[in-house]
DNA sequence: CGGCTACGTTCCATAAACAGAACGTTCTGA
DNA sequence: TCAGAACGTTCTGTTTATGGAACGTAGCCG
């Protein structure tokens, strides 16, 4: 599919959502209904302009309707992570991931960096991790933390696992 | 500044950064030299399609030149969150801030729904969370995780604090 | 110096995005 | 059953974004 055709597409949800015809959307933006029609029909390649006039009287940023920003994946044997956030500070970075780890699949992490910590917040199932050598069941809504500078391990013993999971490492001064 | 203008002046910083003529982007884009100069002097108004091409060939995502995006930001009388994700399970919501407190600065905030649950990771400085009958003191990397369906607090006795805060409270069903 | 190349800007004809009018359809109330 | 309004699409004339050519300038080597 074209990219004219899924701005469009998403223009047309983000009206419908906000139960706004097509000409009263028009009208808001000051934009000729006719070129809102052919817009939503993916029949235009719209200039940045009327795109800013369409978002701001649909009240919704203008990237929303460019599609999903380009994100970070990382993918393992057993995990998948998204990089969410990542957070600079003079001593250390601390990175957000939003994890899934697929049921009956466990794996391993080698050792991070000296001083690294891991928290995983569960939002769905039951998660097995932590050091290779002692690791904790986590279930939802719970929290553990554990020192990642030893090897480390991520499983779902029982059904698929989502979680939040936090790396915090310390920065190397040159 | 117009809108054209700051997009202008994005594509510029980011043909420059990687040491790009405009005659050389020009090229690698399909797009007229002329339209390019124009268009980095924001004397033009550009359709999605040159937008596309210009940071396809710069290998940067669209949205990074249309400007920062909008965060949902709540500001209190000490604290500063801003909504970094959110998720929605079948019988829970997860959303996750970058917090701020000020220093020296306390901030009360009512019971929430019942069920809710609440877990900070201090990412800088020491704070003092849960709740207003039992607060504790969290420090640098350290988590702590409460119930948030009574009155809680959050505050900064020594020093400025960042942190992740997340929310995690029960989807009623209709 | 003089040819050569690459650069960024300005000019121009064309294609297309635009606003608004005209149109056909559906619904509603008298 | 008909008048009126609102909807989304199609049509039309105007504006403008586009690619490419022409232009002026700055370096670079023989």
């Amino acid at each position: 599919m074209g990219l004219a055709e899924q701005v469009g597409r998403r223009l047309k949800e983000a009206r419908v959502e906000q139960r706004l015809s097509l000409s009263e959307l028009a009208r808001r933006s000051m934009i000729g209904k006719g070129t809102l029609s052919e817009l939503e029909c993916g029949r235009r390649n719209p200039t940045l302009e009327t795109l800013y006039a369409l978002t701001t009287a649909l009240g919704v940023p203008l990237s929303s309707i460019l599609g999903p920003a380009k994100r970070t994946v990382i993918s393992g044997s057993a995990v998948d992570a998204v990089l969410t956030e990542r957070f600079e500070h003079a001593d250390a970075v601390t990175e957000v991931f939003r994890i899934g780890i697929r049921a009956d699949a466990v794996q391993e992490s080698a050792a991070h960096a000296p001083g690294t910590q891991e928290h995983i917040i569960v939002l769905r199932g039951t998660a097995q991790v932590g050091a290779v050598s002692s690791p904790h069941l986590v279930r939802t809504g719970e929290h553990i933390q554990w020192a990642a500078d030893v090897p480390h391990l991520y499983g779902a013993p029982s059904g698929d696992v989502e979680a939040v999971l936090i790396v915090r490492y310390p920065v190397v001064h040159p």
